[in-house]
RNA sequence: GGCGGCAUAGCCAAGUGGCUAAGGCAGCGGUCUGCAAAACCGUUAUUCUCCGGUUCAAGUCCGGAUGCCGCCUCCA
């Protein structure tokens, strides 16, 4: 069964077949380090997080390049507010990126290369565009000459006299076509600068990805991925310039995935509801965000709000207790002595195996069909349901330990939460820390709650039942939720 | 103005020509339970915005209408 990838310029979900065999260049394109991430960046990440685990998954051997833009217009703005040096910014920004991503349980791309670190790659690049006839310079400034490149536009399916119609770029005497970008600026009074041959500037933002995806993955590469609105003019700047410079094709596939939206709209400064991820991450577990994420298809648009979320962290506890339920049963089998299991449910329990692996295989298929994971998550929801069934069913199994449901279920959520960067929890850990965080959104204090419990057990243990509905209806009221097993009462927020 | 996308149950959301339209959340009935909760079992769209067309067969393809959204400016 082979892989496909939808690719953005033919609008068709194409068979995936990488420049070498069992081996996969990606490059995606990272932040600017001038501000926190959003839940929109947390999409992305997670998005091609998962499509290089599905990959790896699958056998490939993976180059992961995500590069950082830490010079560009609104980093030297945020620096000269603050009066700060601008690395400083970016440096900063950095940092906290990587926190949100390591709290995200994103993965750290093999390579996470650094504008400011490849001036030379760039500069040289812009040089073979100026010898091919593909850049001018005017007063200390480069251009990429658009008209030059007769593909330009292919990517976002435009042409040239389309965009000049409803031109909205500024005026600018020193361009040839409106629409010509530029490969490097020169610097202004107080800005940060590098020396080139057209004197000291800084790089446009386009070239960054064209030198640093060129420098770490070759001319050509396999996948070429970011958000959406990247496409023009982003992506379709970066073709032009390497393609211009190497004559060869830039990446086989581009992947875009689609935005998170706010009140079904787009999320932006002007409109106020942009949601950092770790503002959210104070109040949810980070795999109830990429549950949330992974539950739509990645070029879809998906809405964010506090309901959905907690539809998601709802969705996650389902998981959750089974995956508990299943450690326990597991830790309480080992060290017990094996009993002879009556064989009545023999057959039963190979079915089961049978059923788990055959989602194993569904799971993986919905993955290679586009990356589909809401689809591959409907598996693994149903795998939550059949090992619930198992449960129910065969306590008297399980007690022997001996079922061979047991390490195939662990097989089959283990698989599951690899590759989808969820289920990496200890259950008992999660919980725990669900309730934390529940309780102080919610103002509510523990101690107090545990001990309302204590009452209501010695209640019980007295066989006052009213007394003991009683407080189990006060806490109810406080969204607490109480589940009772034989020894011991557990409760959870609502 | 130009280009593109989406419209599936109360809500979210898969499905890209053919068996009974995934899954989650919410709801309802049953089992379990002192009663609950959780879990399990069952149930909740004769139908996929509307109107035409192609086809033996369409939620899925084509044309049109309506509504929503994105890109064309920095943007994941």
């Amino acid at each position: 069964m082979p892989i496909k990838v939808f690719h953005t310029r033919t609008r068709k979900k194409e068979v995936f077949q990488p420049l070498q065999e069992g081996k996969v260049g990606i490059y995606v394109c990272g932040i600017t380090a001038y501000d926190v991430c959003h839940i929109g960046h947390a999409r992305a990440a997670v998005v091609f997080d998962v499509v290089v685990r599905h990959l790896r998954s699958r056998g490939y051997q993976v180059t992961y390049v995500k590069n950082f833009t830490d010079i560009d217009d609104k980093i030297i703005l945020r620096a000269q507010k603050e009066g700060v040096n601008f690395s400083e910014i970016s440096e900063r920004f950095i940092n906290l990126h990587n926190e949100d991503m390591t709290a995200l349980g994103v993965e750290t791309p093999s390579i996470t290369p650094k504008a400011t670190e490849h001036m030379d790659d760039m500069i040289s690049l812009i040089k073979i565009l100026m010898e091919k006839g593909y850049a001018y310079a005017v007063d200390g400034d480069v251009y990429f000459a658009v008209n030059n490149f007769p593909q330009y536009g292919r990517l976002s399916g435009r042409n040239l006299d389309e965009m000049q119609a409803g031109a909205r770029v500024d005026v600018n005497d020193r361009k040839k076509n409106p629409m010509d970008f530029a490969l490097w600026k020169a610097s202004k009074e107080g800005e940060p600068f590098w020396d080139s041959p057209w004197g000291p500037g800084r790089p446009g933002w386009h070239i960054e990805c064209s030198a640093m995806s060129r420098r770490y993955l070759g001319e050509t590469f396999d996948i070429h991925g970011g958000g959406e609105d990247l496409i023009f003019p982003h992506h379709e700047n970066e073709i032009a310039q390497s393609q211009a410079a190497s004559g060869k094709p830039l990446a086989n596939y581009w992947m875009h995935n689609g935005f998170v939206k706010v009140d079904s709209e787009k999320m932006s400064k002007s409109l106020g509801n942009i949601f950092p991820i770790r503002e959210i991450l104070k109040n949810y577990h980070p795999e109830v965000l990429r549950l949330f994420m992974l539950q739509s298809h990645y070029r879809s648009p998906v809405d964010y709000s506090t309901s959905s979320l907690n539809e998601a962290r709802t969705g996650l506890i389902r998981c959750y207790s089974t995956l508990q339920q299943l450690k326990e049963i597991l830790e309480a089998s080992t060290g017990n002595e094996m009993q002879s299991v009556k064989n009545k449910s023999q057959v039963k329990q190979e079915e089961y195996v049978n059923r788990l692996n055959e989602l194993m295989e569904k799971f993986d298929t919905a993955l290679d069909d586009d990356f589909n994971t809401a689809q591959a998550l409907g598996y693994v929801f149903d795998a939550v349901r059949l090992f619930n069934n198992f449960v129910a069913g065969g306590k008297n199994i399980i007690a022997a330990g001996q079922s061979a449901v047991l390490p195939e279920a662990k097989k089959a959520f283990g698989h599951f939460g690899a590759v989808l960067g969820i289920f990496q929890d200890d259950p008992d850990h999660f919980f725990q820390i669900d309730k934390e965080m529940e309780t102080r959104k919610r103002g509510l204090d523990v101690a107090e709650i545990e001990n309302l419990i204590k009452d209501r057990q010695a209640a019980r243990n007295a066989r006052e039942w009213t007394r003991a509905d009683e407080i189990r209806g006060k806490l109810a009221s406080l969204n607490v939720v109480l589940k009772d097993s034989k020894d011991k009462t557990i409760w959870s927020i609502e």
